[in-house]
DNA sequence: ATTAGGTTTGACTATTTGGTCAAACCAATT
DNA sequence: AATTGGTTTGACCAAATAGTCAAACCTAAT
């Protein structure tokens, strides 16, 4: 069914490079057929328009990450080790999508929120209803979740939405911070194993 | 010395706008001139061009933001409110100053790290003293004081940048989402704190 | 009233850029 | 060899865009 064609494959790991690099209005489609080794009429040939070569990767990217952000299986096992495997999966998946051409991209255009929007609504925010068993169990602290959440993306996100500005704030070059990054990952679950535990 | 005609603050404000919403490569040098109520020939009279224009605007972000993630005084008061103050200050700067647009634009021209790195020159990471201070005085747990960096920062700017995916991914509409935020802010403290206490 | 100096702008230019198209190309089939 | 149908591209176009410039405008000093 969605089988793509050599040209098609490399045209689109070109537009992911550029795009993820340029953004949107700084991608030059010239650019794009030059990556990709072909002519730019060659390129409008497989996708008629910017536009829609552009939708094509960031509807992509969502399907791609949405999954990630609710993957809560609740089977028995403790917690933290969950909560770990969780958001090193999300660091994973983060590091290999662009979460700052997620944001970047999102206001620009609204229609771009609704392959998030139909991707999500089937399941129903899958942490919350996690953390509230545990806690009905006496298992974590009785709080909010919402903080949770949004303190779980924004420590795997923002590490890489915001690297050159860490770099220079924390005094490493990036091949230094790249290294941190791997231990990171666990001090940033630390932080919300600390926050969840009584 | 530095007096600002007012017609040049009306363009620093309308260009702050216009690069804001579009970032540097959507911004059009027309927007900006229309949103400052006047001709384009003007705007390239009082700022030569798009990129001295954008520049100016990029290093008052910087100015000003940076000595924000600085401000730890370490005079004998209790380190947990000085977390949330200091917190809470940086919240809202960032909802002040657009750190996507920082993220954003940063790796487009490397000099654009300059102003960061002389601003940063200065100060000798005021957090990461303070912290050992308190770590050695057995205030705090003796930790990598460099997740906590990353955390405050984190939790603080990743709200602002990533705010419609998030509205999303929260199932709220813009003005719940501010609404929250309120709430937040004090949340996310106590989750730095949780993570610093003993 | 005239002058002088800064300010403002409409009209213009050169270049860039997304997109088109007819012609050329190429491999498979007859 | 000829035909067919998908693929590729150089040449081209129209629109957009940063930047320029000479002329008009305005205000304050003479």
């Amino acid at each position: 069914m969605d089988e793509l064609t050599e040209p098609e494959q490399r045209i689109l790991a070109a537009a992911r490079k550029v795009f993820e690099r340029d953004g949107y209005a700084g991608a030059r489609m010239q650019h794009i057929a030059d990556e990709a080794g072909i002519s730019k009429a060659s390129l409008h040939y497989y996708f008629r328009s910017k536009e829609k070569l552009f939708q094509r990767i960031f509807d992509e990217y969502i399907t791609r990450i949405v999954p990630v952000f609710s993957a809560w299986n609740d089977d028995g096992d403790d917690w933290q080790p969950k909560v770990r495997t969780f958001m090193k999966g999300m660091m994973k998946a983060i590091s290999e999508s662009p979460m700052l051409l997620i944001a970047r991209e999102f206001d620009r255009d609204p229609s771009k929120m609704e392959a998030l929007l139909t991707a999500r609504r089937k399941k129903p925010n899958a942490f919350a209803a996690y953390f509230e068993r545990l806690s009905k169990a006496g298992l974590v602290r009785d709080i909010d979740p919402r903080p949770l959440i949004m303190a779980m993306q924004a420590l795997c996100a923002y590490p890489y939405m915001n690297k050159a500005f860490l770099c220079a704030a924390m005094r490493m070059d990036p091949k230094q911070y790249n290294a941190y990054l791997d231990q990171y990952t666990d001090q940033a679950a630390d932080i919300i194993i600390r926050a969840m535990k009584k």
